[in-house]
RNA sequence: AGGGCUAUCGCCAAACGGUAAGGCAACGGACUCUGACUCCGUCAUUUCAAGGUUCGAAUCCUUGUAGCCCUGCCA
């Protein structure tokens, strides 16, 4: 008898065990950022977990902005997660709420407790209420005012409401339990005085729920049934459990932990990215070297990448750090039959086919790309002069090296054979040009099998070629010494960005849009960048490269 | 009187008392109009450690060890 269970993750399990004891008799999941930053790879993971498990069990999604601090929210940041939640193919439908807009419902839920004598009015200062609290190791001990009147608690907090007190005099605080060995049920501040325009409210309220408060409260009047966050909230559970229970909500959600995503060599992590950004070490928040949604969506990564990415990372509650390889994986796995396979040639050499007749032009098919037919072909062409990778040619070879060297025949991609049978080096001992032969019967698609040759190398034709820029990234953070050095300081890499002025493409690149997609034979995968494309000038990103199993010995 | 959580291959991750899936990476080999792709093959006698229970343990018990989180009027 096979397991049910298996194959799915904990998450799941916990649902499917709801569902099945009648706990729920549906799914509702959400996605609720705090308006204070760009989302990132890490968040990608909440988004499509929350939208995923709703859609596999025919529930619903809702993106709700968990705006209850108006000192860090922005309504610039609203904007940027909802283009990044909708690009990631997370649909929330007519669902999309703030949670400002159940302000008014918090305060009766807050009234609610104090007449419950569940909550009171607390005038300690924020270094009292500290010092009350105690600590990790010592119990804290009650505040003074713990035992005020509901009629005293609720008049306090109307005038709290009303504006009567300034920024810091007053909070109100849920009354559990100053001795538990959890600080977060020693009677937490649920409501805080804060003048401040809100991005939404305006100047409506002057003061605020706190998230403990706020959250489990949002997610019940949205009717969420599972609410999923990372790790670091575990200890609040009691306290959200605590809340909804002292609420009476009818069918209270359930909050379920997971762990973050965290990856091997890149900078994760709103603040230090946010750093990066600052100090203008990066040029925004899209700058490809970031792992940013934006970013990721600059450098050319896709949605469907991505969503593969964060499948292949499974759910689980151990702290872990996936291997940056395995987003690479996934973005070369999609790209590969679906872009086509152009032509460029980043460090030019120049060859001249002897044999080629001087002025002479043909046009060659050329397939845009040799695994996915539907994509079509495009006509190259081809002449005398071309330009080579200087990689691709060697005088004096190792061992293996299947490219061109002196004597040796190779092919030209979607063209013909070539022989080397010599080269010039200029004065500094540079190579600058290569010199072939080429049989004309070795025409591509013409079904010649007469030999075979080992390797086969890309061109573009020089009086032809058109230049565009060509940014190739690496991990911002090196790979040997880790992300942060030993006093915290960022661990930055100095070479984390090449840029080729002239690169030689194919012809053909003039119709390249924004975020279009190529795979650069050799290269990689590249994408046109949409920031930095004017009429005259292209600009591509590397977004990966490809594998490659022949290494040049290093010098 | 501290509490909570987590430990399975280099990296993720299944396994839910019945004899260690899968993916990434790596390494062989075949194929090739990209040294890519594809295809074949290799890669945990063992699950943090030590005991115990059991016919049988990654799974249960005990005792340790390591890592992460918590003392915001942040979320």
């Amino acid at each position: 008898m096979e397991n049910e269970t298996t194959g799915k993750n904990f998450i799941e399990q916990m649902i499917d065990k709801d569902l099945a004891e009648g706990v729920y008799d549906t799914v509702h999941t959400r996605f609720p950022p705090e308006p204070n930053g760009y989302l990132h790879i890490g968040h990608a993971k909440a988004i499509l977990l929350n939208y995923g498990i709703a859609k596999k069990y025919g529930g619903k999604f809702n993106l709700r902005f968990d705006d209850t601090n108006p000192t860090k929210e922005k309504i610039e940041f609203v904007e940027s997660i909802k283009a990044d939640v909708q690009w990631l193919g997370a649909d929330w439908e007519d669902r999309l709420f703030f949670a400002s807009d159940y302000f008014e419902q918090m305060y009766e839920a807050a009234v609610k407790l104090i007449k419950k004598g569940k909550a009171y009015v607390c005038d300690l200062t924020a270094e009292e209420i500290r010092e009350y609290r105690g600590t990790l190791t010592e119990p804290g001990k009650d505040s003074p005012y713990r035992n005020r009147s509901v009629e005293e608690n609720l008049k306090l907090f109307e005038e709290m409401r009303a504006g009567k007190y300034a920024d810091g005099e007053k909070v109100l605080r849920a009354k559990i339990d100053m001795a538990s060995p959890n600080i977060n049920m020693r009677d937490p501040i649920i409501y805080r005085v804060a003048h401040m325009t809100h991005h939404n409210t305006g100047d409506k309220w002057c003061i605020y729920p706190m998230y403990d408060f706020a959250h489990p409260i949002e997610d019940a009047i949205e009717g969420i049934t599972h609410s999923l966050c990372t790790l670091e909230f575990e200890d609040h559970r009691p306290l959200y459990d605590w809340v909804v229970r002292e609420l009476e909500y009818p069918m209270p959600p359930r909050q379920i932990e997971f762990a973050k995503l965290y990856l091997t060599n890149v900078v994760t992590g709103k603040r230090y990215i946010k750093k990066l950004v600052e100090e203008g070490i990066v040029d925004g928040w899209d700058d490809p070297r970031l792992v940013s949604i934006a970013a990721l969506k600059r450098r050319g990564f896709t949605p469907e990448s991505i969503k593969m990415f964060v499948d292949l990372c499974g759910i689980s509650k151990s702290q872990s750090s996936v291997d940056y390889a395995m987003l690479e994986y996934c973005i070369r796995e999609d790209l590969k039959l679906k872009r086509p396979r152009m032509m460029a040639v980043l460090d030019p050499i120049k060859l001249v086919i002897d044999n080629y007749p001087e002025g002479q032009v043909e046009y060659l098919d050329a397939a845009n790309n040799l695994e996915n037919e539907e994509l079509g072909s495009r006509k190259v062409p081809f002449c005398r002069e071309l330009y080579i990778e200087r990689e691709d040619f060697m005088e004096e070879p190792p061992k293996k090296y299947f490219r061109l060297f002196p004597g040796n025949e190779v092919r030209l991609m979607h063209a013909y054979f070539v022989k080397c049978e010599s080269f010039v080096k200029d004065e500094n001992g540079k190579v600058v040009e290569v010199h072939c032969t080429y049989d004309p019967e070795t025409k591509a698609g013409s079904g010649f099998t007469g030999r075979k040759v080992k390797g086969t190398i890309h061109w573009v034709p020089a009086p032809y070629a058109i230049t565009a820029q060509v940014r190739l990234y690496e991990n911002i953070i090196d790979e040997e010494k880790g992300v942060y050095n030993e006093d915290g300081s960022l661990n930055l890499n100095p070479n984390s960005l090449t840029v080729i002025e002239n690169a030689y493409l194919e012809p053909g690149f003039e119709g390249a849009k924004p975020y279009d997609s190529f795979q650069f034979v050799r290269n990689g995968f590249f994408c046109v960048d949409a920031r930095d494309t004017t009429p005259d000038r292209l600009v591509f990103n590397r977004i990966v490269s490809l594998k490659s199993s022949f290494k040049l010995p290093k010098a």
